[in-house]
DNA sequence: CTATGATCATGA
DNA sequence: TCATGATCATAG
């Protein structure tokens, strides 16, 4: 070991990650430019520009793409509850594609509020606001291809149609009924036809505090709202 | 600990 | 094979 070094303690090391270099987008337009000078350019060349290196894969990294993209287009939220953008009021998604070029993963859109009994309305919930204004940007996902040689596709704005609103309306109040009536702990992955409820946490040892059936409080694990790759499909093929 | 960013990995 | 349930990094 004598004179020997560990790799990741090499002194020249890039980081992985960093937060705000970028100066945020002013206007839509600006941007839509930026992602179009991100469409076509590999995850690899992007981390360069950035002076980042490319983690081997994303077992250890799972964020690392997303994290990549809103540090390069200029995101300014950081981990407010705020959309990404914040001047513009757009969140911006990473959508993993597969080899047939279609959404590989369910996209996380917020978590589930056991507390908030105040936001059981649609029109004021936090998923509708989160999804009103999205920037979807398509990644390659394919595991046998090199994180750094992956491309990116071309990003673009999306809005909700009337229809897609009310398909994630319908499964929303549906879940929030269950949540309301205290079976939130028992609710699993299997219900809503384009929205589940999944956990999201750390680990399952991760509790957080709820309400039973009873009404009295429970310590459940921290669940997030997620779409389906059946309607982050119908997005992309409508494009 | 909770928010952000998600993908992993195993069972059905 | 693929969706469900589990898990991982970082910031504040």
């Amino acid at each position: 070991m004598r004179l020997g070094y560990h790799a990741h303690m090499s002194f020249d090391k890039k980081p992985f990650f960093l937060s705000g270099q970028i100066t945020p987008p002013k206007s839509k337009v600006e941007l839509l430019a930026r992602c179009d000078a991100l469409a076509g350019k590999t995850l690899g060349r992007v981390a360069e520009t950035l002076g980042l290196s490319v983690p081997d894969d994303l077992k250890v990294y799972k964020g690392w793409v997303g994290a990549l993209l809103e540090t390069a287009l200029g995101a300014d939220a950081g981990n407010r509850s705020e959309p990404d953008f914040i001047g513009l009021g757009v969140e911006m998604k990473t959508l993993p594609l597969n080899l047939l070029g279609l959404p590989k993963e369910s996209t996380y859109v917020c978590s589930v509020s056991m507390q908030q009994t105040g936001e059981l309305r649609w029109k004021e919930s936090w998923l509708r606001r989160k999804l009103s204004h999205v920037l979807w940007v398509p990644v390659e996902a394919v595991n046998t291809i090199p994180l750094a040689e992956r491309y990116i596709g071309q990003p673009w704005l999306w809005q909700p149609s009337s229809e897609q609103e009310a398909l994630l309306r319908r499964d929303w109040e549906e879940l929030m009924d269950r949540i309301v009536l205290g079976s939130q702990s028992d609710i699993t992955a299997k219900e809503g036809e384009y929205l589940q409820i999944r956990p999201k946490a750390a680990h399952s040892r991760v509790v957080t505090r709820g309400v039973s059936e009873e009404g009295d409080y429970e310590d459940i694990n921290p669940k997030g709202f997620y779409l389906r790759t059946r309607f982050t499909q119908s997005i992309l093929a409508q494009e």
